[in-house]
DNA sequence: CTGTTAGCGCTTTCAA
DNA sequence: TTGAAAGCGCTAACAG
């Protein structure tokens, strides 16, 4: 075992200064002139030293670790690409930043409070991440936070107080039927899960909205399909509706429109126009290619670090609020080429 | 701000004995009576006593902190489900055993050996696990990590003295070329993407061997395609070496197939049989449901903390390596049903 | 500009 | 069976 610990000391001594000075030039505090900063230098860089994390945050009562903890009961933080994305681009903008990240599943054991106690209370985190809390548990949130600094991810809290960043699933919803409207579509059809997370209940809500927009409020047609497949029985009403354009809750559901017309006869996107939600990595290999609504996670994490570091190192800046608004990326699923010869 | 730490001192205190007490009733080490651990745990409630982890690890230079690196230099470990897969396992696993994960995402601007430095000296973690680093990075990680507990996945490093945990992909396509030819096909194509990342070889090789095995070995067909799906040119030497199987280098491969075949007429699996290899969640989507050869992510995820724990806990045991076979999940795309009717 | 020193909160001998 | 006390490695007054 060569591996023995280099110290603050050791360096110290290499560099014949004090721990003191040896601190001062790592941390650029205090003064010390370029003679004995560029001995430090030179003795930490021979000794490969590198600082104890867990004593230099002990000590300042700093931490630069954040941590990310999902909760699981959201089934949107379940898709792959949510959990990747989040996690990818927290982690990427946390070390830009010099930070680290501690990943957590709530276990099924531990209550969330307990869960969020150990993580506010044992030093180790100056920060917390919560992705896709239901609101339930942003309740939890509320009463034991006690002014941890923490961002809240897809989900808006009742409580101000909280920072959260969330995405306007409405307005996503809005760029489809806005965009299959001026193709001259008019039985637009909206599949939905049957749930009642606040994402679905958005999404629903904005396609009922856009619909009215559009004075397409005598054309809203909705069907609600089962999370798990099990045969085409949910999908039969869905065309018995007759519609034109379908927008899928998310591009799973999509995918399964798509084959499901494909058993039907029916040809995506000359009998039917169909536009996804979410920009999963299959949507680019799908034929034709899926029109999708992209939700910026990349963004919205990197962000989520960046305000988050700003008020772990400055607990005193008022909480932090942000809704991404969303686009549609529009390819030939829904038939733009086509219609637009017409 | 009414977040000010209850210490081991505020618990000693109000149970009316001494630190170390304390100490050995929360870690059940020392003798303490029945009575007095009553008397701390009662203190210890009441305060909502929990233990500062920096402290903790400190002073007992114990860490029950695992760091999970990502060198994000295989195409296999940026697939969304491996990501998920192996990170949402190794957290799981961890948190049973009452251990935390910190993700590192290998930044662009660090090395891997700083990287691992910072990690294996820095204090923190006590173990590490490193998912699909390429032969390069495995020495790199060889010669870097001096004996620090570590667990390499998806890799086979030379040197034996590094633990491991891969999976057998040869057998996989095995499975795939046997399945296959059981249902009477010869001409079974392969189609891989242009790259040579370990994957890669070793699906190609099982491909051949399995050909050979089978007496197939002058029907081999293989035909590479960009990773980057551009037009259809890449998949016509694909037809026009008149397959009546394809197995795909992954699942997403498999649906661009899938999407080039319907173009062409050709349906799945009556014109067509094909197979996918990873096992993504749009497999079963599809229509036809794709039959896959998954890999076992959450077991290696799982076992990879099981052992590394093991190692971090009995720094003396020896290295653990072991290799998953795999299996293949037969669904509609091949052709199961039709061929067997026959 | 640099050194001395007192802990951060905990574990763990050692003595009682 | 319990307590006193010595640090783990570091930062940050405070002196000089």
């Amino acid at each position: 075992m060569t591996r023995l610990k280099v110290t603050l000391h050791d360096v110290a001594n290499l560099a014949q200064v004090s721990t003191a000075t040896v601190s001062f030039v790592l941390n650029g505090t205090g003064k010390v002139s370029e003679a004995t900063r560029q001995k430090v230098l030179a003795a930490v860089n021979h000794l490969g030293y590198i600082p104890d994390a867990r004593a230099r945050s002990l000590k300042s009562k700093r931490s630069n670790i954040i941590s990310l903890l999902f909760s699981y009961s959201e089934s949107s933080v379940t898709t792959s690409r949510y959990f990747r994305d989040i996690t990818a681009s927290v982690c990427a903008k946390a070390s830009e930043h010099d930070y680290k990240v501690m990943v957590t599943l709530l276990a099924r054991g531990k209550s969330l409070d307990e869960q969020v106690k150990e993580i506010t209370h044992s030093g180790l985190s100056g920060g917390l991440i919560v992705p896709g809390p239901s609101p339930d548990e942003v309740n939890t949130l509320e009463q034991t936070l006690d002014h941890f600094p923490t961002m809240i991810l897809s989900a808006v809290p009742q409580d101000p107080s909280l920072s959260y960043i969330d995405v306007d699933n409405r307005s996503g919803i809005a760029r489809a039927v806005e965009h299959l409207a001026n193709l001259g579509h008019r039985s637009i059809a909206y599949v939905t899960p049957i749930k009642t997370d606040s994402h679905a209940v958005q999404r629903l809500q904005g396609y009922r909205e856009a619909m009215e927009a559009h004075g397409l409020g005598s054309e809203v047609r909705i069907t609600e399909i089962p999370l798990q497949f099990e045969n085409d029985a949910a999908f039969y009403p869905l065309l018995n509706s007759h519609p034109t354009a379908i927008i899928a809750f998310d591009d799973l559901r999509a995918l399964q429109i798509h084959g499901f017309l494909t058993r039907q006869g029916l040809h995506v996107p000359d009998d039917m126009a169909l536009i996804g939600f979410d920009d999963e990595d299959f949507g680019l290999h799908m034929s034709p290619r899926l029109t999708t609504i992209p939700q910026p996670f990349g963004q919205m994490g990197g962000l989520a670090v960046e305000k988050l570091i700003e008020r772990v190192e400055n607990p005193d800046l008022p909480p932090f609020h942000h809704i991404f608004p969303l686009q549609i990326t529009l390819r030939e699923s829904c038939g733009l080429a086509e219609r637009i010869k017409l």
